[in-house]
DNA sequence: CCTACTTTAGCACAGTTGTGCTATAAACGC
DNA sequence: GCGTTTATAGCACAACTGTGCTAAAGTAGG
């Protein structure tokens, strides 16, 4: 019975129970059988497309960084680069559900990452990747000569690479308090604060 | 046998038997039979202590925030607002190993409240008390007059919030990358942005 | 039809878990 | 000394876990 569906695109879906169970239950009950029940498989199924429950596990947290990824590659230009830089945080946020699925997943495995090398691994290419947009958006207004020009571009970038993580785990911990149009502000003083001085809030 | 030593100091030093298992192995292996064994006591004594595995693990949860509480009440007052603003700052996030191990339980328990209500509650609970220290922080510098009269202290105080988190989860994700030093130049970079313009850096 | 291969299913086993329960030992009040 | 309380220890049980293993059912190419 090959091909039936893409066995790549299986593997997506076992993912993505992996982050529905987590999202419900919580990774400590992202077990081989409670994930398979989730897909609608057996776990003998399941283990066909993951030889182990860490390589399910890793899988799913690659996941994160690859939906994050191609959501930045679909972004379309926007006018200024203000705009362009203010419209690429905002895809690394948990903004609607999509993205809040996303960050709730990573903070799971980011609390994982701590004691699991496999994981860490993972979290840490996703860090890395999430500072270079943060450096691209610091870069983007520094290059239009809209921040001063002894701005700390290194410095900014670690600035803000911590500012926005530190707004997905609000944002998921205290929904209620951070909202999205209260995370939209927030970045938007932000590059403000950049580019003009901090008289503007 | 009674008070041989005083309970509530065994209820600590059972918490952090916990922090170190939860450093050590993870959350998900701070099982009582780990937990004991770590602190040198048998399950059945750590039950006279903590009826169920939730009690023990909220306890050594809220034991993160009464650390900082405690530590925050110690300080000795500085030369200026600015001052007392970046010391305060400085007790919150992980310059040291005592708050670097207050930060990796933080980090650990965070991504549990996700799921479980009762060190959700808990957790809540340390983010007002974080998100109030941020508020002050700011407050300080805008009473004293370093801040432009029309500043936002609320946005401002969830903005840095959101920075020291970022910070935490940084520094224990990324230990070589965000040191004590970057930490530190960061939070006072944030601070003369507030005060006096983005420009200092 | 028939062989080869992929996919699905399910059992088995050893290990870990939380907790209910009982029993021993130590320290106190008297 | 003696009974009461506190502390420590450990067993037992049912539930759950990851994974090794076997077997069936489906699909393809010949």
């Amino acid at each position: 019975m090959p091909r039936q569906v893409d066995p790549q695109q299986r593997r997506a879906e076992l993912a993505e129970a992996v982050w529905t169970v987590i999202r419900r239950d919580g990774l400590q009950r992202a077990s081989v059988r409670n994930v398979a029940r989730e897909a609608g498989l057996s776990m003998g199924s399941l283990r066909h497309y993951f030889a182990t429950q860490a390589e399910l596990l890793c899988f799913a947290m690659q996941l994160v960084g690859d939906r994050a990824r191609a959501r930045v590659r679909a972004m379309q230009p926007a006018a200024s680069p203000r705009a362009t830089a203010e419209r690429l945080l905002q895809e690394l946020v948990p903004l609607d559900d999509e993205r809040r699925a996303e960050s709730e997943v990573w903070l799971a495995f980011t609390a994982r990452g701590l004691v699991d090398p496999d994981q860490r691994a993972i979290h840490q290419g996703i860090h890395d990747q999430l500072r270079g947009a943060c450096a691209t958006a610091i870069t983007l207004l520094a290059d239009a000569g809209l921040t001063p020009a002894d701005l700390d571009v290194d410095l900014e970038a670690t600035r803000l690479h911590a500012l926005l993580d530190g707004l997905a785990v609000h944002a998921v911990m205290r929904p209620e308090q951070v909202t999205p149009d209260r995370i939209t502000a927030v970045i938007a003083r932000h590059l403000d604060t950049l580019q003009a001085g901090p008289g503007s809030g």
